[in-house]
RNA sequence: GCCCCUGUGGCGGAACUGGUAGACGCGAUAGACUCAAAAUCUAUUACCUUUCAGGUGUGGGAGUUCAAGUCUCCCCGGGGGUACCA
């Protein structure tokens, strides 16, 4: 049996001695780099199975590479501020910065085990002063370049708690803890100006899609397609014309146009009526003189003001008294609607209807009847045709252009007009980072009666976090704080205030991957560590961070670079968004959760409770969670198998970007398979003694046809390639089917030499070191003796004269159906196929007495005869 | 609703540019070893039949092809994202 908990042990702490993961540096232009990062887990407490899956993925990636000769950066760290050690600090009087700092190590209890090779001497947490100190330099400089702004705006608001609250923590439109009903409240917060980089954050998701090629050596996918799109919809970006059609009747002040806003202009011709939010001016102006409008807004406003109840509600319109002048066809003039679909929040909260081509504006001109003027002869007649190819008709002069040459010449013809402008849209919004909250990065800016707003200097960073708070009263402790926040102002001297404001903790984890690069540097990042790692090559994490994390790092590298700190624009290469670990889950009848504890198996076979056998409903597997009760403790599974186990399990089975469905009988298949791989060293090292410096290769003319070294250098070419494509599961199953022939050879005692076998085990056990880090080395120890320890275990070369096939299997069809197979020489004659196909015997009795049409022959493969 | 992904044995999943479907693992069955159990090893494991052989099979239906899990069209199921974005 092998002694997993003592190896494991013993390398953990030959590696840990040795600072055998400590960061290689660079020192020649050839060396290649590769820089793996997981993203930064929260300090929550506890190491769940997703922590452990995104960690060994990096962790085999890390590991290749490093044998493979990169040099590699591999850090780890803490994105440490946040709400829960605020919501601990109410429930149970820790101090955040205690229960975080515990967090932190009784988590890295459980990842040292593990045997990740991080480089610890590289440990952030990012609620340091140091780390947070830099942060405020940065945020200083952002200010200065005019990125940071205050802002008045609406957000949620705890009346009882006097706090606001993110999204989140709104539940059913109540404070999750106080119960309150949150109200909007409009409040003077800091916002970052990333839509300044909008075009240039949309832009740039095209280069994303593939890596580029120097930082892996091989072509690579860059970012998943599926995150591109979010980000894409995220920004959403539209260009159009913003329209003015003129008000035909009716007096209504300064309002003497309807402003629309409109991404299709080519289709103004077709328009038929316009509408308006209910919350426009116009709308407002209506109501004051027609019965109808008002009562119609009136009945708008009573559908719930969420988003779930406004998508769903019908569309509807009322029709005013009022028509308006379309400028691109002026002897027309179209009915003005007030409708409930229409958002004043997006463009001008005003829209012209084109019903043959918009399906929306179709089963609106439907319900009341209005009339639908196809514009643009496309490939289908059916309407709505939204497509884009077609050209126009019924348009005057866009008449045979199309679709896009029209879209230029109307917005030519409305900007000559001075009717109209092109404009464009984005859905992003600036972000606003000021949380009321103590367990944050303080802002570092005093408000001073007489000069305003004033950053604190330099060289007063960092501005800490005051220890001493209590949390006893509602709000935000650093407001209530009794000194804190009473400062002399910087330029005048004067009595000033400290903003009590803290960042929003997506501010840590926008440059975090930074600071990695030199995690020691008196400045907040050293511009030749980044230059060295930078960017990320790979980037491993959960696919939830798709949009907020991700484009805000984007935006910081944009922004650290336009500082000067950094000579690049994208921060990370490629992106590896895992899938999920999920775990069956069980209920009772009443739908209460129950864990794998509280079920036992009846007679028939079925699970019951425990508790009064009563039937267990078993449903499909779900992402692991406390509530659910499907959770399953990383720390026992090291403890029963082994992290080796684990870390093999964990990589097998299924591709990595796939939900993981947790198995434990499979992880002791993980189990049994080290075993064997175990007691195969011990025969070998029985068996064979290796000189410790065996490193001459043997002579490839040496080597036989179909010898074990022959089939080794075929997998370990496989192996490469499954690796290349981070088919972990595939790799590993390729091990599986290596140790078997190796096993085949050992019982049949036959011959490979001491220099191929030595070859063969290298190969064996290298490839199996990224996953299993613990067991190659010991085992490599034990055959090879070497005189020197080793702390890790070269990537061994590919012989590809050895990979070659000679050999391959030929399938023979009759019409398509396989019939046959047999063995050939690779490269063998076309017509040398036909024939052995057509005289094999399992053949003859479906060809015989017919006529053969036709043979196709395809080299290497197949042969398929087509009879009558 | 729209967009994206996905559908292969009891289960997780393999199958390079269309070319032997089910690699590898889990589970299951039988056997060997054992006083017995565990561990280990061997064999079988898509389905059907009249089983030294043949037929059917990759969600369903059509099509292209000598050949379709793979390509095209239609339909159905599952998952995710997003939402009146003009």
């Amino acid at each position: 049996m092998y002694p997993f908990r003592s190896t494991e042990a013993k390398w953990r702490k030959i590696w840990e001695d040795n600072y055998a993961d400590a960061t290689p540096s660079i020192v020649s232009s050839s060396d290649k780099k590769c820089y793996v990062l997981e993203m930064l887990p929260y300090p929550s407490g506890k190491i769940h199975m997703g922590h452990v899956r995104n960690y060994c993925i990096g962790d085999v990636i890390a590991r290749y590479k490093k044998a493979q000769g990169y040099k590699v950066l591999h850090p780890m760290g803490w994105d440490a501020f946040g709400m829960p050690a605020e919501n601990a600090a109410l429930q149970n009087g820790a101090h955040p910065r205690d229960w975080t700092y515990s967090n932190i190590e009784s988590m890295k209890q459980v990842l040292l085990p593990l045997g990740l090779s991080y480089d610890w001497d590289r440990e952030i947490a990012t609620c340091s002063d140091e780390y947070y100190g830099h942060e405020q330099r940065l945020f200083i400089e952002m200010h200065e370049k005019g990125l940071v702004y205050r802002k008045d705006s609406w957000v949620n608001w705890d009346p009882v708690d006097n706090t606001v609250l993110a999204n989140e923590q709104v539940i059913d439109g109540k404070g999750w803890r106080s119960g309150a009903v949150v109200v909007k409240k409009q409040l003077e917060h800091w916002c970052l100006r990333i839509t300044a980089y909008a075009d240039e954050l949309l832009q740039n998701l095209e280069q994303l899609k593939i890596a580029e090629e120097r930082h892996r050596g091989y072509a690579v996918e860059g970012w998943p397609e599926k995150v591109l799109i979010m980000q894409e919809n995220w920004i959403g970006k539209s260009e159009g014309l913003s329209v003015n059609f003129e008000i035909c009747e009716g007096d209504f002040g300064e309002i003497v146009a309807l402003t629309v806003f409109t991404t299709r202009p080519e289709t103004l011709f077709g328009a038929s009526f316009c509408a308006i939010a209910c919350g426009h001016p116009l709308a407002e102006r209506l109501a004051q003189t027609d019965a109808g409008v008002a009562a119609f807004i009136q009945e708008c406003q009573r559908t719930p003001a969420t988003e779930q109840a406004q998508s769903t509600a019908e569309k509807m319109g009322y029709r005013s008294k009022i028509t308006v002048r379309n400028p691109i066809n002026p002897i027309e003039t179209i009915p003005v609607f007030v409708a409930n679909f229409v958002l004043m929040e997006y463009g001008t909260g005003a829209i012209f209807g084109c019903p043959a081509h918009d399906e929306r504006d179709f089963a609106f001109a439907e319900k009341y009847k209005l009339p639908i003027r196809s514009v643009i002869h496309g490939t289908s007649d059916s309407l709505p045709y939204v497509e884009l190819d077609g050209t126009m008709v019924n348009s005057s002069f866009l008449d045979g252009m199309t679709v896009l040459d029209a879209r230029k010449k109307a917005s030519d013809y409305i900007e000559s007009l001075s009717s109209g402008v092109r404009q464009t849209t984005y859905r992003l919004r600036d972000w606003s980072v000021s949380r009321q909250r103590y367990w944050g990065c303080p802002i570092p800016m005093i408000h001073c009666e007489h000069c305003g707003i004033v950053p604190v200097p330099k060289e007063d960073l960092p501005v800490k976090l005051p220890a001493d708070v209590s949390f006893n009263e509602p709000g935000n402790p650093l407001d209530k704080h009794p000194t804190w926040k009473h400062v002399k102002c910087p330029k005048c001297g004067a009595p000033a205030t400290r903003e009590t404001d803290t960042l929003d903790t997506f501010f840590e984890s926008s440059w975090y991957f930074l600071r990695n690069c030199c995690p020691h540097d008196a400045e907040p990042v050293n511009k030749e560590a980044l230059n060295t790692w930078m960017p990320v090559d790979v980037y491993i994490g959960g696919v939830e961070h798709a949009v907020l994390h991700l484009l805000y790092a984007r935006f910081f590298t944009m922004v650290l670079n336009d500082l000067g700190y950094i000579n690049l624009r994208e921060p990370f290469a490629t992106l590896m968004t895992q899938g999920m670990v999920c775990h069956m889950s069980y209920q009772d009848e009443n739908g209460k959760w129950l864990g794998p504890d509280e079920i036992e198996k009846d007679a028939s076979g079925g699970y019951v409770t425990k508790d009064g056998g009563r039937p267990v409903i078993i449903g499909r597997a779900e992402k692991m969670s406390k509530s659910k009760k499907n959770l399953v403790n990383p720390e026992q599974m090291v403890e029963t198998y082994g992290a080796d186990a684990l870390r093999i399990f964990i990589m097998s089975d299924t591709p990595y970007e796939k939900d993981f469905d947790w198995n434990t009988e499979a992880l002791e298949g993980a189990w049994r398979y080290l075993n064997k791989v175990w007691r195969i060293c011990e025969q070998l090292c029985e068996k064979y003694t290796f000189s410790s410096n065996s490193n001459d290769s043997v002579n490839v003319n040496d080597v036989s046809k179909g010898s074990l070294l022959a089939t080794a250098h075929k997998y370990l070419q496989r192996i490469e390639i499954s690796l290349n494509e981070n088919a972990f599961h595939k790799a590993i199953a390729l091990h599986r089917e290596l140790t078997r022939e190796l096993e085949r050879e050992i019982d049949a005692e036959q011959g490979s030499s001491l220099s191929e076998m030595a070859e063969v085990l290298k190969i064996w056990i290298s490839v199996l070191m990224p996953f299993a880090p613990h067991i190659s080395m010991e085992a490599y120890h034990q055959l090879f003796k070497p005189s020197d320890l080793m702390m890790h275990l070269p990537w061994p070369v590919l012989r590809p004269e050895l990979a070659f096939v000679e050999r391959v299997t030929i399938a023979v069809q009759v019409n398509g159906r396989l019939r046959a197979t047999f063995d050939a020489d690779v490269d063998v004659d076309t017509s040398m196929l036909s024939e052995e196909a057509q005289a094999l015997s399992g053949i003859q009795k479906f060809i015989d007495g017919k006529v053969i049409k036709n043979i196709v022959i395809v080299k290497n493969k197949l042969v398929n005869i087509v009879v009558e």
